[in-house]
DNA sequence: CTATGGCACGGATT
DNA sequence: AATCCGTGCCATAG
């Protein structure tokens, strides 16, 4: 009925393309907070109200079947079915956050990790310490430590130390436990006085931490046991717990809970943008795929304003006629958008169907660059279309789309399984040779690198004993 | 002497 | 053109 199409001018086509890059690189958080700017700046557009499928209840954009209960050819068993969703369940800029997801994000980081603290903890903080918070944790660093010193921030907002240290404590007592420490002995010691709070800890953890990082970190064991005089025995067991349940890194985020040490994921990441589930939950049938789009109902230009604007008055009407280009621009792009993602992940999803069911030993490795040749984008829009984005697996774990092309995890997670099973710690040219039998063919260099991306010790200071 | 981590150099990827 | 990644060589620790 009201189309949005028409006007390919040369300069709209430029802009057009612009704009349509810029939003295929948003995340769906991002793209909210646009669709909304938009929205509220521009009266040609509008949102129509939602509509539901009657029978599941879920959302439907505007002239689309439930492809879930009109389920349409469930034989085609190989092809995912793919579609975009209106949702706006998503909603986290609003003060109050934490319990409101239940499910799917336990959340943490990756993309921003700054972002993520300041938000769990911005309730609890006035104006300006929320400031100070903000620059305090853009002087992380990599593992989640801050890299200059508190005075340094007291000095430059002119307020007292201790007023640092506040916020610090609070940053620290954020997810991920211990971030935005001084030293990982001190991220160490916050982490053990959260864990204490619901779990014993051995009476040795603390004082060796305390009083003799040193030793620790240089695992002299012997040292340790004559400097609190106990046994050898003791220090292992005090030693095990820590490094199984602490992390001197915070954001490293790789820590074997204490509750299930089952493959607990050692990354969780943000809200998905996407969401993967077997159709009906079987996992016979075929992947279902949403594109979030976190809207409560459908965009579209305003087919009112559309034909007001012959009655309007000659001063206005420019400037109307410009929303209504803005506005079809926009809804345009957004189209555009959703139906890149829409291809690529049917494409994504098609290949990676094996990782996707049965887990990281099963990614096949895949190029941005070939898949761009695939679908006949450029590369760049690959690109854009993939970063910050995430999506949740049937599992519902939470993933960055770009482990889809992650060269290398399904080696790493080989390289894991192997250490895991070898009750005898293997030096990293074994693993090598054990790799390459496997048909994983890499140098001994590279397990190194990899041992150290899983954040798993050398050969010798790794645990012989296995059990607990 | 062996096992690892660091630095740095192509080649591939983005 | 900028970045990332696998690797080789070398220094260092055990």
């Amino acid at each position: 009925m009201f189309q949005t199409h028409q006007q390919s001018l040369r300069p709209l086509t430029t802009a057009h393309l612009a704009q349509t890059m810029t939003l295929l690189s948003l995340t769906a958080d991002e793209l909210r907070e646009q669709i909304e700017s938009e929205l509220a700046s521009n009266p040609a557009l509008e949102l129509i109200e939602e509509r539901r499928c009657p029978t599941c209840h879920r959302l439907l954009a505007p002239h689309a079947m439930c492809p879930t209960c009109s389920s349409p050819r469930s034989d085609a068993a190989d092809e995912p079915i793919v579609f975009v969703s209106p949702r706006e369940d998503f909603n986290f800029s609003s003060g109050v956050n934490s319990e409101e997801m239940p499910e799917d994000n336990y959340s943490s980081t990756t993309e921003d990790l700054p972002t993520f603290v300041l938000r769990q903890i911005a309730s609890e903080l006035d104006g300006s310490e929320r400031a100070i918070a903000a620059y305090f944790l853009t002087h992380l660093d990599d593992d989640g430590l801050l890299s200059i010193p508190l005075v340094e921030i007291a000095r430059y907002f002119h307020v007292p130390l201790s007023k640092v240290e506040g916020i610090q404590r609070k940053i620290q007592h954020a997810e991920p436990y211990g971030v935005g420490s001084c030293s990982p002995q001190e991220a160490l010691l916050v982490q053990l006085d959260l864990l204490g709070e619901s779990h014993d800890i051995p009476v040795l953890a603390r004082p060796m931490i305390e009083k003799e990082m040193g030793l620790l970190s240089r695992h002299q064991y012997a040292e340790l046991a004559r400097a609190f005089k106990v046994s050898l025995r003791t220090v292992h067991q005090a030693v095990a717990f820590i490094s199984e349940n602490l992390n001197p890194f915070p954001a490293r985020s790789h820590w074997g809970d204490v509750r299930q040490s089952t493959e607990t994921p050692p990354q969780v990441y943000h809200r998905p943008d996407i969401l993967i589930s077997y159709l009906n939950d079987d996992p016979t049938k075929p992947l279902l795929i949403e594109i979030i789009m976190p809207l409560n109902g459908t965009l579209r230009v305003n087919p009112m304003f559309r034909s007001a604007i012959h009655e309007a008055e000659q001063e206005k009407k420019d400037d109307w006629k410009n929303d209504l280009e803005r506005a079809s621009l926009f809804v345009k792009c957004l189209q555009q958008r959703n139906h890149t993602i829409t291809r690529l992940m049917q494409r994504v999803a098609g290949l990676q169907r094996n990782f996707i069911c049965h887990g990281e030993k099963y990614l096949k490795p895949v190029t941005r660059a070939s898949l761009s040749v695939e679908l006949g984008v450029h590369e760049s829009t690959i690109s854009r279309a993939v970063a910050n984005k995430a999506v949740q697996l049937p599992n519902g774990r939470i993933v960055p789309l770009a482990m889809f092309f992650d060269r290398s995890l399904n080696v790493r997670k080989v390289l894991k399984e192997i250490i895991e099973k070898e009750g005898r710690s293997l030096s990293d040219t074994e693993i090598a040779d054990l790799l390459s039998q496997q048909g994983y063919q890499v140098a001994r260099r590279t397990v190194a690198k990899y041992r150290a991306m899983e954040g798993i010790l050398p050969a010798h200071l790794r645990r012989p004993t296995p059990g607990v």
